[in-house]
DNA sequence: CGAGTATTTGATGCAGTTCAACGCTCGTGG
DNA sequence: CCACGAGCGTTGAACTGCATCAAATACTCG
């Protein structure tokens, strides 16, 4: 099992801060196996009380929370080094539905563990927080996006956000990603309906910068997109992971 | 100075969870003293990289973030009880502004001690990550609000949202509650225009469910609201603070 | 090959934006 | 004490970006 984490594939990517054998050693402690779901795999439910946690190791996935009258709001997409149920830890229980958008690999923690783990790890501890404020201002750049700008930009940042992580995880080649999300997520992402985000992707694809196609996105212009999104096209921060 | 935070205004408040002495000693540490600011000043700056953390002991303000074109997105109200500033104190810069509504009175720390107290209070830095995740979900709400809702439901969230934390804190009296907000403000967070916003806000008022005038808004019939938002009107669980 | 699912495109309608104007309140200065 | 202007709230009228409706085209899998 040991032998696992050290080999986890999250360690030597470069978007993510090194960490020491010793402190990969009290994460191994902290987790309990490994799990491989498939794509359409439901992970957690919205309402639930989840009683594991995750690291996304491989694949991706999405969170989503849904009204009453059937709409659904994308929160955000799961790529490998999200932490995974944070707020089942901490809280009662889970404020959004995740499911697999693909095949994925996750490093699966105890719940029940999590406070002694958060006790005995300071510097653990501190790495969980780091996450949650990370996701607390990527979620405050997506209201920002959500309330205040048109349909192209919000498309733009989207498609800019994706390949952005993407690049960061070293999972883009000649200006491709894999994009195994359905269609219908993205606009649910942005506050769109299905059609008009479609004739959006259209835009861009006819001016170049950008096309959405058999399960792969490929960027031609990255930085026309952060114009058209109107934000600067900085690298992403090295981050930490569980 | 011991005896301020053993005053500490939030302690007795029914919606924060209880500390004992010992653990009021604990944040005492921590604490640096008490700031007072007046209405209209700006404690944080997007972009900044503040020396300091603060707690909301009294009064109310607002979190925005800006586009370059000038449209504005509120994130967020603060509270009595919201802690300001984690961004700062764990990555390396603000993502937001942070500006006081009415006067306040703030609980004061010092980042650069951040992470001292937090290796050697892990109880309390899982309270800190705690407020961390009540924020999460909080936005991820006001995401699918943003996202999914028509201006008439989004108007009666967040009216609502005003309205159950002001009921949390003791602030309402006879269905009213202090709106120190300007009008602008209401619109800018839920992604309307003033002029729609307004109107929508008059359909309340002539339907006797909701009236916000003077700087007052006075809730005649919650769960109407509730109905109108399409979410169950429940109480907000009890949350620790620092 | 046919049924179900995902993407694309065209046509129509409306919720919410934008433009415009007026009223109220309050502070300032003549 | 009143005139004036600035800031905020309210209301009316016209316009438009995006939603909704509709339908055709591709793709997948039994």
């Amino acid at each position: 099992m040991t032998i696992h984490r050290l080999n986890c594939p999250l360690r030597n990517k470069e978007l993510f801060a090194a960490k020491s054998e010793e402190d990969l050693r009290q994460i191994e402690q902290f987790k309990k196996g490994e799990l491989q779901i498939e794509e359409g795999t439901t992970l957690l439910m919205e309402g639930s009380n989840a009683p594991q946690l995750y690291t996304a190791l491989t694949g991706m996935g999405l969170r989503y929370k849904t009204l009453p009258n059937e709409r659904r709001q994308v929160i955000n997409f799961i790529f490998p080094g999200d932490f995974i149920g944070l707020q089942a830890a901490v809280m009662a229980e889970m404020q959004h539905t995740v499911v697999a958008a693909t095949d994925m690999t996750l490093c699966v923690f105890d719940r029940a563990e999590f406070m002694t783990f958060f006790r005995n790890h300071p510097e653990r501890a501190f790495d969980i927080t780091w996450l949650a404020a990370v996701e607390e201002h990527f979620l405050g750049d997506a209201l920002l996006t959500i309330g205040q700008r048109s349909a192209l930009e919000r498309v733009a940042w989207g498609l800019l956000q994706l390949y952005r992580r993407a690049q960061a995880l070293d999972m883009t080649q000649g200006g491709q990603m894999p994009m195994p999300f359905r269609q219908q997520d993205f606009p649910d992402a942005l506050g769109l309906s299905l059609v008009h985000t479609n004739k959006t992707l259209g835009k861009l694809r006819e001016r170049q910068i950008a096309t959405w196609r058999d399960g792969a996105l490929s960027v031609a212009n990255p930085s026309a997109l952060a114009k058209i999104a109107d934000v600067e096209w900085d690298e992403l921060a090295e981050r930490p992971f569980i």
